[in-house]
DNA sequence: CTAATATTCAAGAGATCAATTGAATAATAG
DNA sequence: CTATTATTCAATTGATCTCTTGAATATTAG
């Protein structure tokens, strides 16, 4: 074979591994993976797609190599092949909002007042917990903080945070992080907390990013340093 | 419209995005163009296509804001949006190679002994080009070398390393690189170098990957630090 | 203005992809 | 063993993608 047919099918078994990411259905159920290894109907019910539809974009994802299956009794859990995964996804939601004015405008348009919202990074996070100046709260479900969160974050999740105010310092400022930029929770859980008179902001990215860039972690079986 | 809808929307702005990526051929264009930009007959010679299908190619990526025209005269240059177009790429094809076998067999089969080559990484590259006990040649053609290279690094294209050799010192190590991880330029300057005597080795990435990562770059009228 | 060149546009054939549907397979409970 | 549940497989339809072909547009040269 000629280098230049070994190039061609080289760039051809690349493109393969993008065009798995290239459905939307596909990114969401990565990003529920990203939360950590979940069942077949599992992510059929997040997704809100058929159970049918569901494995078969979980096998495509499989091909390429970018999720795993493990089978237990009559269950066919899946997860995320590896970090590395979860930093390119980080990479094509950064391009894609950089460089497509309609992300841009869907981000603005409906999460809203985003720059209002000033995003805390995750440096300044850990640098202010470590002297005691925040509550981090992850406002995720309590299956997700169990597979694995931020450590030292409390798990409140959006629907019990009403019932969580009494308990919740107010002189301490409240940041509140969940699966991801896209992930409108922390969003929705910053504006309750601002409305009863709160100082409260949002981590930058989610969980899933902060595992990535391999930020301490504790739960799901791996405390890390 | 509701958050779920919201949602949708913005991972199929993102999919559209990795769709771009998702052909093979759009690859191969947007590797030419990571050298520095090129017209659009030119791509066309360079990929093997013809002049109509690198256009629609070179506009599916436009419309997902990864390249960018500029019109001089009746032609019109592309070149890379940006270094986040590039470390994408960069993040794909290490995805490929970690996780589609495919790839790695191909690699190996016929890049081949691709161990045995000792791949030097820039770090590497950096501290021992300081202390002067290697050679950085960079093999690709002039016009790419003069639109930007390896600082300190001297342009021998691998069609006049032969002509070349008698002012290659004996002494020193010479280290190689090209376009990048799948270009094969620097892997038969290694060859070629190694059967003559010479301890040669390539460097790890190509040019792209230099200057992606912030390294000094020289030429294409951008010195850095 | 006319000819030549570079690029883009438009239409069409063939391949691939996405979602639905219904059936097949595999593991467990009773 | 039978029924139930989780997952996968297979077939289908409609949509999208790729490449080719030939024409249209725009810029420059003479």
């Amino acid at each position: 074979m000629s280098t230049d047919a070994v190039k061609g099918e080289l760039y051809q078994s690349i493109a393969r591994v993008a065009q798995a990411f290239a459905s939307g259905n596909r990114l969401q159920l990565l990003e529920f993976l990203a939360q950590g290894e979940r069942s077949v109907d599992r992510l059929a019910a997040l997704a809100g797609m058929t159970v049918a539809n569901t494995s078969q974009h979980l096998q495509a994802l499989r091909q390429a190599g970018l999720v795993a299956p493990r089978k237990d009794g009559q269950r066919v859990y899946y997860s995320v092949a590896g970090n590395d995964v979860l930093a390119l996804c980080a990479g094509l939601r950064r391009v894609a909002e950089a460089r497509v004015a309609e992300v841009e405008r869907l981000v603005r348009d409906f999460i809203g007042h985003r720059d209002d919202l000033e995003p805390i990074r995750a440096e300044e996070l850990l640098e202010r917990a470590k002297k005691g100046l925040i509550t981090v709260l992850d406002v995720r479900p309590p299956e997700e903080y169990a597979a694995g969160h931020v450590r030292g974050a409390i798990n409140v999740p959006l629907d019990r945070l009403e019932g969580y105010l009494a308990k919740l310092p107010r002189k301490r400022e409240v940041v509140a992080y969940c699966r991801g930029p896209y992930c409108l929770m922390s969003f929705e859980a910053v504006l309750k907390l601002r409305k009863r008179g709160w100082k409260a902001r949002r981590l930058e990215n989610g969980f899933p990013e902060w595992k990535a860039a391999g930020l301490p972690v504790a739960g799901g079986g791996t405390e890390t340093a």
